[in-house]
DNA sequence: CTCAGCTCCTGCGGGC
DNA sequence: TGCCCGCAGGAGCTGA
């Protein structure tokens, strides 16, 4: 599923389920996603309190009160299914909704409040990991991310040293997690249409002007999805609290052969194969 | 170091 | 209806 910005939906969806709460009790229904637990992985998070929950980039990550975080990553098709936050009254007893267990049911949290939290990954390319909280940043899975976008470290001077002298499409460069964190395919289709950017133009050959322009188009375009993530989680929360996709009105994604958005243009959105992902694009709003 | 291509896995929708 | 193909929001790894 997950960007950015569904990651960080994921995370604020999580947080009345998970934070603060201990772990009653972690369930290993399948031990191989994308790599395979550490074996004593469910005897390290069983009992365990979660501290708080943090993202970065588009890893959650579950401080515990035993000084070891928890590192999630949904991958492609990763979700979070939480149920049973609020007891169910019926005459003489409270309980908790579950839904019956599904397929790609992988990992549940059965969290001391009564709350479920079921990990649900068809293609099994996300991945879970625990390690020592004062080295997460060391971590194999971590080290290398580049800066949050949303956070003042990612600036046009630092895009612009970062691109310079590339001469990959700039659609490959910013999905390279190195140079800037937590961008997918989508968003990056989203931020270049935004910037008038074309995903096929070499990264070294954009101007500052035009570098700033996109980052400020990459800030924009996240924030806006973010904002509507949180819209939908409250949606989601009167359904049956599961946190899922949202669909976002996109500008140029998905929409090949459609008419471009913007005014008087009257290009179709574009679609070109880049190191083998879809890019979506107006060829003449974008240069 | 940079970059393109391959790979993991399952499900879905379109064409025949 | 069934089968085959291409495609899908990620990203690590390999080899040139």
């Amino acid at each position: 599923m997950p960007e950015l910005p569904e990651v960080e939906t994921v995370r604020r969806g999580l947080l009345p389920a998970m934070e603060g709460q201990r772990i009653a009790l972690a369930e290993l229904r399948r031990a191989d996603l994308r790599w395979s637990f550490p074996t004593d992985m469910a005897i390290r998070l069983t009992g365990a309190r979660v501290l708080q929950l943090r993202r970065r980039s588009k890893y959650i990550l579950a401080d515990l009160d035993r000084g070891e975080s928890l590192i999630i990553h949904l991958g492609m098709s990763g979700r979070m299914v939480i149920s049973g936050l609020e007891a169910v009254h019926v005459p003489g007893q409270f309980h908790f909704d579950h839904p019956a267990i599904e397929k790609h049911d992988h990992v549940l949290f059965h969290m001391e409040n009564g709350a479920r939290i079921t990990f649900n990954d068809p293609r099994r390319f996300g991945a879970m990991d625990i390690c020592a909280t004062p080295t997460l940043d060391l971590h194999p899975l971590l080290a290398r991310i580049g800066p949050e976008p949303l956070s003042n470290e990612f600036h046009a001077d630092y895009l612009a040293a970062r691109l310079n002298g590339r001469k990959t499409p700039i659609k490959t460069a910013l999905l390279d997690q190195r140079i800037v964190a937590g961008l997918g395919n989508i968003y990056v289709c989203e931020a270049l249409f935004r910037a008038g950017i074309s995903p096929l133009r070499a990264a070294g050959r954009i101007g500052a002007a035009r570098i700033a322009l996109l980052t400020d188009a990459i800030r924009a375009t996240l924030i806006e999805a973010i904002d509507a993530g949180g819209s939908s989680l409250r949606d989601y929360r009167q359904a049956n609290g599961e946190l899922g996709y949202f669909q976002h009105a996109f500008r140029v994604y998905g929409r090949e052969g459609a008419p471009c958005v913007t005014d008087g243009c009257p290009q179709t959105v574009r679609r070109a194969v880049q190191s083998g992902r879809s890019s979506f694009y107006c060829p003449s709003c974008q240069r």
